[in-house]
Parts: C-alpha cells; sequence; structure tokens
DNA sequence: TTGTATGCGTTATCAT
DNA sequence: ATGATAACGCATACAA
C-alpha cells in the first residue's frame, strides 16, 4: 500500500503538501496539487485512516452501539441513522450490547478506543451514572430511546408512556375490560413506560390493574408464545391482550391460533412498535408506531449538528407514538 | 485520556514492559507486572486502539460488508457473524453496499482503512476481477453467498440453485402446472441460479417456461405487491405464484388478500429464505430454508482459523438448502 | 527479565 | 505557497 512518503516523492513535493492537497484545507497552487493527485492516482495511493485518526484525533465514523444486529427494530434504527451519515460521508461502526452490562461497556470501550467522534447508543443496562460520567469525557454521546435528565440535550426519546396509554385507552374504548398484558423485561425502562401509561389508562376508565393476568417476557417472539400459554392457564378469562411488542404479539397470535382461538372475535390483540411485517400477519395487528427509522435518522442528524457543524439542522429530541388500529382488535 | 506513558512513570517501569502486560507476550516478572496493572487501574488506563493498530498493523477487528442494516436476512447473517466472532474476543466492523458498486468499494476501502484483520463481504455489485485482485492483497477475503471459481477456498454459498429446484419440484410434484413466477433482480446472481434450478424442475416434468408469467421484483415486500398485480393483470390464470424470497411472497401473499384470493385455495405460494416471520403469516409460508445465521457463524469461524490461528475448526463451504413446507401451498 | 530506540502513516506547528 | 519536523500512542527488534 502506498504511503505520503512515495506520493511526496513521486510528485516531488513535501509531506506536507500532500497532506494539504488530501485535505485541502490550505491553500496550494494548482500546478502542484495537480502533481499531487496525478502521483496519487499513479500510485493508487488510499489514506490510512488510522494513522490518519491517530494525528488528528479524529477520525470521520461514528460509534453506535445497539443491543441486537437482527430484528426488525434495530435494524430500522441502524438503517435511519447510517444512511444519513453515510449521506455525509461519515461512516459508522456498529457494535452490540446485548442488553447486558459488561457487554455494554465493552462496546463503549472499543468504540471509543476506535476514536469515534461521537457514540450513539441505544443501551438498556448500563446505570445512568455511567453515561452521565461518559458523558462528560471527551467524546460527545447521543442517547436514543432512554431519558437522563442531566444529559437531556443528548436524548433522542420516544413517549413511551403516552404509547401505552394510546394502546390501552384504544381497547378500552372498544369495551374491553378483561385485560391480559405480556410485558417486556420489568428492568427495561421502556417497558415499564408502557406499563405505567397502561395503568394510567385503566385509571381514568376505573378498572383495577389485574397483577395475575400480567406476565413478563423477553421482547422476542417465542416469549409471547409462552406468554399467552401461560396467560391461558390461569383459568380467569380475558378479552384481549396486550403485548409489549410487536414481535411478542406476532409469537402470541401463532399460537393463539394454534389454540384455535379466534383472533380477533375470541381475543383482540395489540402490540407495539409496528414493525415491518405487523401488516402482513393474519389478522393485520393493531399496534402503536415506534417511529424508531425517523429516531435513527435524528440521532445522526443530532451528531452531525453538535460534532460536524452543520448548524442549520433543526433537532426534535422527543418523538410520539401513534396508535395503528387494524384487524387484530375488535370492539364487544 | 491516559497514556501508556503515564502507566509506565507511575509504575516505574519502561514503555516496553508495560506494552508486555498488556499483551502478555513475553515474560515479566510478577512483582513488576504487579505494579504495573496497579498503575493502570489507577489511571483508568485503556490502550489506543488506534495507535496499537498502527503499531502493529493488526486490529483485533474484522471488518463485515452487508448489503442492507435492515431486514430478517441482514439481520441474521451480521448476528451469526458477530457473535462468533465476539466469543472470540474480536470486534466486528460494519459497513454497507446497498448493492451498488461504487457504494461496495467505497465500504471495502473504509474497512481496509481501518486495518481490519480479515474481510467478510456480502457483495454484490463489485465484479469477480474486482474481488479476485482484493484476495490478492494483505487483507484476507471471505465471501459470503457469492462463488468465484479463483478464490473458492474463501467463498460460503448456499446452493441456490438447488434451492429454487427444490421449491419448484414440491409443487410440481403437488399438481401445478400453471406456474408464476417473482423473481429477484435479473443481475443478481442468486436470484439466477434459483431460477436455473427452477427451470431445471421444470424440465424434469416436461412442462415448458412461462416467460409471460415471470415478473423480476427486487426483493422487497412492495416488490412482491406489485409483482402479484403485474401477473394477475397478464390474463393468464396461474395456480401458483413463486417468490424469489420471503418479503416479496409475504407482500404477495397480502396482496392477494387484498384482492380476495384465498391463498393456498386460489392460489399457493412459495418463498425462499425461511425469515423468521415466515410461520407468523397467514397462512404460514411454505418456504427454502436459508441458514444464514450458521453461514454467518461459518464465515466468522473461517477468520478465526485462518487469520486468528484457531487450527482446529473445521470447516464447511457449502450449505444446502430445505424446504421446509407450510400452509401457502396445497395439492391440486 | 527489563530498557532503549525506532517505526507505523498522518496531521499540524513552525519556519521560510 | 511550501518545507522541516515534531507529535500521535503504541509495538517491537535489539541491547543490556
Amino acid at each position: 500500500m502506498a504511503t505520503i512518503y512515495q506520493v511526496s516523492a513521486l510528485a516531488g513535493v513535501s509531506l506536507a503538501t500532500v497532506s494539504r492537497v488530501m485535505n485541502n484545507n490550505a491553500k496550494v497552487s494548482d500546478k502542484t496539487k495537480q502533481k499531487v493527485v496525478d502521483a496519487m492516482k499513479e500510485l493508487g495511493y488510499r489514506p490510512n485512516a488510522t494513522a490518519r485518526s491517530l494525528a488528528s484525533s479524529r477520525s470521520d465514523s461514528v460509534g453506535l452501539l445497539v443491543s441486537e444486529l437482527h430484528g426488525p427494530f434495530f435494524g430500522q434504527m441502524m438503517g435511519g441513522t447510517e444512511s444519513e451519515l453515510r449521506d455525509a460521508g461519515k461512516h459508522v461502526i456498529i457494535t452490540t450490547g446485548h442488553s447486558d452490562e459488561e457487554k455494554e461497556i465493552d462496546g463503549i470501550e472499543f468504540l471509543l478506543s476506535r476514536n469515534c467522534d461521537a457514540l450513539i447508543l441505544h443501551v438498556e443496562a448500563v446505570s445512568d451514572e455511567y453515561l452521565i460520567k461518559l458523558n462528560k469525557g471527551k467524546v460527545p454521546i447521543v442517547l436514543i430511546n432512554r431519558f437522563i435528565e442531566e444529559m437531556a440535550d443528548s436524548c433522542i426519546t420516544l413517549d413511551n408512556a403516552l404509547g401505552g396509554y394510546l394502546m390501552t385507552k384504544s381497547i378500552l374504548e372498544k369495551g374491553h375490560t378483561e385485560i391480559a398484558y405480556i410485558s417486556g423485561p420489568k428492568w427495561k425502562s421502556d417497558s415499564n413506560e408502557r406499563i405505567k401509561g397502561h395503568k394510567k389508562a385503566l385509571q381514568e376508565y376505573n378498572l383495577p390493574f389485574n397483577e395475575q393476568l400480567m406476565y413478563q417476557g423477553d421482547f422476542t417472539q417465542s416469549g409471547g408464545c409462552e406468554g399467552i400459554s401461560s396467560l391461558l392457564e390461569v383459568g380467569r378469562p380475558f378479552t384481549v391482550l396486550i403485548c409489549g411488542n410487536d414481535e411478542m404479539a406476532s409469537g402470541a397470535l401463532a399460537t393463539a391460533r394454534q389454540k384455535g382461538l379466534d383472533v380477533p372475535k375470541d381475543l383482540s390483540i395489540v402490540g407495539f412498535d409496528n414493525v415491518i411485517y405487523a401488516s402482513l400477519l393474519f389478522p393485520t395487528l393493531t399496534t402503536i408506531d415506534y417511529p424508531i427509522r425517523d429516531m435513527g435518522h435524528m440521532a445522526a442528524r443530532l451528531v452531525l449538528k453538535n460534532i460536524y457543524g452543520q448548524k442549520k439542522l433543526d433537532i426534535r429530541h422527543q418523538f410520539l407514538p401513534e396508535l395503528v388500529e387494524r384487524d387484530s382488535t375488535i370492539s364487544i
């Protein structure tokens, strides 16, 4: 691989000059610039990003930490962030945290060690204190789907409580009173917020929250399957099943059908996220739209604005969920 | 951020010694090692991967290029590769090619410029020649879902032709003779191989290939929607619709239902890939299982074996597709 | 076992 | 406008 030395030698100029034309951040006469460009082309020169980064402590790349690489949710998020950044000529370095504190920290340290210009994090296990401290460091942080008062300017969030409220309200309006609920892991804030909204809606309708018909799932399809099975075994009838996300809802849907239940006639089901295949299920799934792709976009824009100086971008920190009514819910 | 200099000063040893305990690749007395470790801890020292990489021309990370970050196919592939590599203490740097030659090359150059120890590529647009040349370079390459004779040892492939054959044969066995086909882009090799297998099965049954009922889609859901609409307009009846992948199949399925067609009674539909939600659709989708997660795993193992010296791993280069019969196909 | 010195490929600060 | 040269943070061949 050709280096800057060889280019400078072939072009008959100094290292500094070659560097200047690469970064075109200083005046270079057209004549010498041409010589350099020619030399570069002849040698097939490609700058070494590592050396460049070491010398400049920049890297033109931003670190992105997601919980998982698979699944519709993170797929959309990564896609949104990457496309925006790529359009701006920046690269994204992706790694995973697997919702595990140690792995999340490991991932963050990896990204930091790669000299990322900024970090966009979807973290669930590390503490607020850790993040606050991290945020005081040299590398700017953007938090997605998590709100921390002390670093509010760096947070891109969805109003999960509102989402939980909307989904419950919609089924209460349909006359349901016997409600089962498969939540996400209780230690995840979005699960909890959704439950909060759920309870608020119940309160407005003077309905009690029934702990018996609450099952704690794990946001996966199979979690939804196990959830509905377990809930049916409780023996207490319910006319609607609220799921903490679409993946669990789709699992529950399939299991319900296997058990001979007609959705929505025998049982209404609601999801959360509006994943790409929610409208392909049968019946099509009523859910809450989570504009995660837009939020991924916005996280990228926040970085572009704060770190890469694209001042004119306007930023939105809080996104709103919306009810998407489809065929999996029915009035009774 | 603390550097190796500060650690060496605090510990009262030389740079080299600090470096040795970091990499523990040379004898260091327990006593001095302890001093160094203590100093590191006290300073919260974290090695700078960039500097490290520049000095050693290694990076303990492998570059991964996929076409897209979203979608069930690439999600599974990335997940498989990352988990295997992460378990081995290596990191993955992911970037995208968007099935576009220029972007694929840009992505590869980015990965190369980051000093990746190896590259795992799912590329569709760059030429064989480019890859062969790339493969002669310093950085080892692994190709996934693409076969090039000259670098066969670096390829992890699925027998797409066999898959195409299996899917067609299964519906021929069911008595279908009026067959419509929504293919992937014709310039993608997997699309083509699947069509080849399709034709081979037709031949065995002495059935003609009907160009009229062939629609070229783009492997997306909406492509499937457009495909079936267009095919229905041809006016020539068909009892089965073969789709180049599950995403198009799911789009076609939804559109078919919208148009009042009963799947599978009025129309059988087959997909390809066996994506995670194929079994959640209604009716559940008959498809060809593409073990892409395993293949992602295997690509990682190939790297671990060849580059990171884990010699005992055994490698499999060719994977076989399997028919998964579900409810979207029926005998006539 | 430990230390010294040099190189890795750039950027950036001085000069000129 | 251009050139010398010192960082950047670490690995490593060579000495001791």
